[in-house]
DNA sequence: GTCTATATACGGATAGAC
DNA sequence: GTCTATCCGTATATAGAC
């Protein structure tokens, strides 16, 4: 089957249109009509490829997820590279991520919370960090520095808080703000270099 | 009415048990048979109340964003602390808040994404934040270092960031780093300290 | 594979007894 | 004010025609 087939196919079609509301809408939210009108499907369809909404839900939590720390975990074993290196290309591959795809974080939290086992089980993201080349690195950087070193959680909180939190809470950023979209997307692109020098400034200051 | 009557009183019990229900599970993932469940009450008696799910839901958001917001604007205008002084404070208060209710910042963001003009139109926070002590106090700092100054909302973004942004993203980063409960708490109270300085560098550097 | 029609379950809301 | 019983719309899932 040629790509071009396979993204018209009927599966592919509902795949795309649950990936869109679940994302848009999260699972409670999102009626299967509404993937199925998305998809210019009809509803029976669902069921037939994907024996449930909770079944077709799983799939599309688990690609998101894989797309997610996809991002990071490519960068966190790159020999090549040091540490401030890597921030400043995760921070650069995140903000150009969630530009495009902004409901991405919002989405991930949420359905974690619901259920924190399920999908985080099957990957085990946990050796996934404590063996990169990036741990490694922070453990040397926290090393040469003045001060207690910090629990490598704390950079990756302020990398993601920094990062992330923004499309996280950009409705109430923008009513607080007074921000229009463009301004929005604009100050995120701003955020590239500043968050970078800000966490590269934590690696280094007591 | 005295204090332990309101709080025992049914309109009370039905309020509590739906914050807890709502901040837990959200909106749409609520039913109104938990609500009744949670506090131990009859189903018809949240109708008799309130209407509706949905109007007993406006009240619980409308107090959680007061709450919440609350916490933010006691700080903004104090004519008597400095900028550096006022985000120390706002970090500490926060943190306080949030290892007791650590549920808000997920629920809010959610039931913001659904609905931005709704709750956010009734308070006007847009000018509470252009207006108060705190943006004076900011333009004078951004006046003051070397650069191009910075536009409050990156500020704001980078306070929250790293302050609320470890509670949303708890049980994954609970995962990632193989955090206990307590051992999460512990860290987030180190953070009091550590996020001050960062945002204090965050204004001095260019 | 795709559709229409329908079975079945669930959840919000209310009627009416007490 | 509080309960039990029930109505009714809506949503998932499936049966069965094509």
């Amino acid at each position: 089957m040629s790509e071009s087939e396979k993204d018209r196919s009927t599966e592919e079609k509902i795949k795309n249109a649950a990936r869109a509301v679940f994302h848009r809408k999260g699972f409670a939210a999102t009626r299967t009509r509404d993937i199925a009108e998305e998809a210019g499907l009809n509803l029976a369809l669902l069921n037939y490829y994907f024996r449930s909404k909770e079944k077709l839900f799983d799939i599309i939590m688990l690609e998101t997820m894989m797309g997610f720390m996809g991002a990071m975990v490519f960068v966190f074993n790159d020999e090549d590279s040091g540490i401030e290196e890597k921030a400043e290309r995760m921070v650069a591959s995140y903000i150009d991520l969630l530009i495009k795809e902004p409901q991405i974080p919002l989405f991930l939290m949420n359905e974690l919370h619901r259920n924190p086992a399920g999908l985080a089980g099957t990957l085990n993201i946990k050796s996934i960090l404590f063996n990169s080349v990036f741990a490694r690195q922070y453990q040397e950087a926290m090393a040469k520095r003045s001060g207690e070193p910090l629990h490598i959680m704390h950079f990756v909180m302020n990398l993601m808080g920094l990062v992330v939190f923004p499309f996280i809470g950009r409705p109430m950023l923008k009513i607080i703000g007074d921000l229009s979209d463009e301004k929005f997307v604009a100050m995120m692109k701003e955020r590239k270099k500043l968050v970078s020098e800000w966490v590269a400034g934590m690696l280094k200051a007591g």
